[in-house]
RNA sequence: GCCGGGGUAGCUCAGAGGUAGAGCGCAUCCUUGGUAAGGAUGAGGUCACGAGUUCAAAUCUCGUUCUCGGCUCCA
């Protein structure tokens, strides 16, 4: 007999070898069914892996993250499974879980090209055989057994992983005709798998390495019943109805132009009082924090990214340079503002006394991002960020850090923002060569970023071997509607570029010190952040940044002349309101303004006419009953200057 | 940059060798209305761009460009 002892320290006694879908038998036969693996000492296992000896145990089920990598893994074997029947020949490189589902890499036979038409037979099959209920065999392999199976289907992915193994630690698992170089862990057999949905082919290197060749990988993901697989795809399509592109274009907020460019976002008139709004208000903060603000051209001479080290590192995959009919003279579009900054604090002496100097620029900035990866708003190659350098002492870092995480969460909180993550990145002392600066200094700044975020009470993640080559950082990131995570705001502490430029402060005993460096940009850049609100809000802004705040809905048009007078009014008070004076019903007004967003809705007929007063309605929310213009315009501009209020 | 989808009216999309379609929007007229779609009529297209095949190309081929899903990259 063995012991077996679960998460809430209870212990029960077990035959030798009992398996973990026979211990969650003997615990519940619910437990029993919706089990999908097991962890037997911290490491996850299949449920129908003989357990030896006395161990901890704790069963996962759909419920669980590691139940559902388990069942997702299971369902790539699946997949592959289908795809061998259908394509034999094909070869397997690696198929994992990820977040929601899973994927395989795969190499057809060359006169195969797979294309969505492909799929639906594939995900048929992969259900006709998962109907089969084939078990699921881990089988130990000896390195020389795996490497002839594998060489006998002439599968060289698959051996390239073989090779980096070791002999006695390599396991096959096979489920019906489908054989597979896995480590596990799986589902007791394929008959878990309920529905199927391959979601998208794309191409991919092999092992993420560009010199690689190209593989193709297929996504899906798989559920435990139907009903599941319905209701994530009816989530796709909210998803989708929210996604920032088609809303932008909707509300008429930014465009791109084929003629302008790829990747050059315009921002249309509505989009453009939206974005104002937003850099009006970092502005008020700023200057509550001793930011004093500039402005700085668009390109600058090649010399200046010279010295900061841009040129050398990026120049040759940025926007070639701009030639002047000066011979050997170049310009570049401006990459960055960090250079013209830094020129910025060497233009006079500086004490000791003036630090922290803490520079503010709403700066446009021009990048070559690869055409594969622009996307929307959210990559692109013209963008402007909330940039800002703190030039400050040693002594003041941590301080200084501190303060900026301040605007970060005044600034999440004033756009009701409140699901993001925050994450560390440090340097990998494993690898000093990648990073400049000493290691004092580097020391330090991680020291005083790690325990700044600690001080703020700010939840975070450290990964090691992320941060930049100058400097570690702390990034903010918050997730799109389908759960795509973005990077936002951004704070990096940088000893190189004062080095660089030369910078200096005259300290109190009359010395010259290098001051240290801080790059800092709460929104991230004007671009993304805003692509990233109006996902988070699906458009149905915070009524102080939305583009429109009040439209009038005249009853008839006996009233339009009235309606004018509340929309001069109300435009006087600084509410942004428009009329909808067509010859249409109220109901049509009503409907077409609900679907346009716009919080306020003024109807207005003879009643309204007699008394000087408007019919509020409330975007989502319907009738609200009447009141005088007067109390619309004091009420709405109360609720815009509480929700502009600055408090931390 | 790479792999694979796309680009047809302002928007959303159908059409797949034989002179271009729908719904919404827009314009005009009728209607003058009370909290989520009133009616009629009409205008609107170099079918992304350029070459080629063909008697004939929106449709087939090639190139370019933009765009979408990924990969790689990311200051």
């Amino acid at each position: 007999m063995i012991t077996i002892t679960f998460p809430d320290k209870s212990v029960r006694e077990f035959q030798e070898g009992v398996t973990g879908l026979q211990i969650a038998e003997g615990i519940s036969g619910r437990l029993a069914r919706e089990a999908l693996c097991i962890s037997v000492n911290g490491e996850v296992w299949d449920l129908n892996r003989p357990i030896p000896e006395d161990s901890q145990v704790e069963l996962y089920t759909w419920n669980d993250r590691k139940g559902k990598e388990t069942f997702w893994h299971t369902s790539a074997h699946l997949m592959a499974e289908a795809i061998d029947f259908y394509y034999p020949g094909t070869k397997f490189g690696i198929g994992p879980s990820i977040e929601t589902g899973f994927y395989y890499d795969m190499e057809f036979p060359e006169d195969i090209q797979l294309t969505d038409k492909d799929l639906p037979k594939i995900e048929k099959k992969m259900l006709e055989l998962s109907k089969l209920k084939n078990s699921i065999v881990r089988r130990d392999v000896s390195k020389k057994e795996a490497i002839d199976f594998f060489t006998k289907k002439n599968d060289q992915l698959k051996l390239e992983l073989i090779n980096e193994l070791e002999d006695g630690t390599i396991t096959f698992y096979q489920q019906g005709n489908y054989t597979d170089l896995c480590k596990g862990p799986h589902l007791p057999n394929t008959g878990y798998i309920k529905a199927v949905k391959l979601t998208s082919i794309a191409g991919a290197y092999w092992r993420g390495d560009e010199k690689n060749k190209m593989l193709t990988r297929v996504y899906g993901v798989t559920f435990p019943k139907q009903k599941e697989l319905t209701e994530y795809l009816a989530f796709l399509e909210e998803a989708k109805k929210r996604d920032h592109r088609k809303i932008g274009k909707e509300m008429e907020l930014f465009i791109f132009s084929g003629k302008v460019g790829a990747g050059l976002p315009m921002w249309l008139p509505k989009g453009t009082i939206l974005r104002t709004q937003l850099e009006d208000f970092l502005k008020r903060v700023q200057k509550r924090f001793g930011y004093v603000q500039v402005i700085t051209p668009h390109i600058g001479n090649v010399e200046l990214y010279k010295t900061s080290g841009h040129y050398q590192k990026y120049g040759a995959d940025s926007f070639q340079t701009i030639k002047t009919p000066v011979k050997g003279e170049e310009y570049m579009l401006k990459p960055m503002n960090c250079p013209h900054h830094c020129e910025i604090y060497a233009y006079k002496p500086r004490s000791y006394k003036d630090l922290p100097l803490r520079i503010a620029e709403f700066g446009t900035v021009y990048r070559y991002e690869q055409s594969g990866e622009l996307h929307g708003l959210t990559r692109v190659r013209g963008f402007t960020q909330d940039d800002a350098h703190l030039f400050c002492r040693p002594d003041q870092l941590k301080d200084e850090f501190k303060k900026v995480i301040d605007i970060i969460f005044i600034i999440f909180k004033a756009m009701e923002m409140n699901d993001y993550t925050a994450q560390i990145s440090l340097r990998d002392p494993k690898t000093p060569e990648k990073y400049i600066g000493t290691k004092e200094n580097w020391e330090k700044a991680e020291r005083a970023i790690v325990e700044a975020s600690a001080e703020k009470g700010l939840k975070t993640t450290t990964v090691i071997g992320e941060a930049a080559f100058y400097g570690p950082k702390l990034d903010f990131m918050v997730k799109d509607a389908i759960g795509r995570s973005w990077q936002l705001g951004t704070i990096q502490v940088d000893y190189n570029l004062p080095e660089r430029f030369g910078l200096e402060y005259i300290g109190a005993d009359d010395k010259r010190y290098r001051p240290i460096m801080i790059h800092r940009a709460p929104f991230g850049s004007m671009e993304r952040f805003v692509a990233v609100l109006i996902e988070n809000t699906a458009g149905k802004f915070p009524l102080w940044l939305t583009p429109d705040q009040v439209v009038v809905l005249p009853i008839s048009e006996k009233f339009n002349d009235y309606a004018k007078k509340v929309s001069e009014f109300l435009n006087n008070s600084d509410i942004r309101t428009i009329i909808d004076d067509r010859d249409e019903k109220i109901g049509r007004k009503i409907r077409d303004n609900e679907l346009k967003r716009i919080p306020y809705m003024l109807v207005v007929g003879e009643k309204e006419v007699n008394n000087g007063e408007v019919s509020v309605r409330r975007q989502g929310k319907g009738d609200e009953g009447s009141m005088t213009i007067e109390k619309f315009a004091t009420m709405i501009t109360d609720l815009v200057k509480e929700q502009q209020k600055i408090d931390y």
